[in-house]
DNA sequence: TTTGAGTGTAAGCGATGGCATACAATTCAG
DNA sequence: CTGAATTGTATGCCATCGCTTACACTCAAA
């Protein structure tokens, strides 16, 4: 349920959008409440990349969307963790950013 | 663990600062792994709220750390779920905004 | 102390975001 | 079908982002 990852700009988009019509509001009556205007929050539900993170959050917290970190793999917080590890989960983060 | 919230963009760069010294990593390397300058990334982890979303996912993904929804209350999808409720928790929303 | 890596800050520039306004296209009640 | 509400798109302006380059600050190793 929780599980839902964030991944691109889309994903947020369309969280917003569903989240904006369960709560049966309008792009106007959203953008009012969070102060921004329709325009952008049309722009952003339709995944605009480069919109403005503080406003993205702000619109998140409006729907009372709250964010969470899903820890993928975790880290020997104990010693040095240095190259080779990394750069292997670093590649394949790479490779699954434009498929 | 998975219960860290994140609300701000102070929020996201602390996460991306964290995330990046467990990794070894130091703004330098992060950025051109990313695809970013050195200094966008140490601005990012100051807090700049006018952030390229799209960077910032990036980012969070070249930094394997996946986010996702903690939904904090749902909502009757019956029904048309109308004014009270809603404004009263944007309201709070608001108040939190800008303290 | 000195040296160097890592980090924080500044100035200027090109590119882009967010805005208002206006107008099509779509959806939905009547 | 008609008309209104909602959503999508276009244009132009101004503010701001992200970049490069450059330099100061911190701190740990030599």
């Amino acid at each position: 349920m929780a599980g839902i990852p964030i991944r691109s700009p889309a994903d947020i988009g369309a969280l917003i959008r569903d989240r904006r019509k369960a709560l049966g509001l309008d792009q106007a009556a959203l953008a009012s409440k969070v102060g921004v205007s329709r325009l952008w929050i049309n722009q952003v539900e339709q995944g605009k990349p480069g919109a403005n993170l503080g406003l993205v959050l702000r619109t998140l917290a409006t729907l009372d969307i709250a964010l969470s970190i899903a820890p993928q793999k975790d880290v020997k917080s104990d010693d040095a963790v240095t190259a080779p590890d990394i750069d292997a989960v670093i590649d394949a983060a790479r490779e699954r950013r434009e498929p």
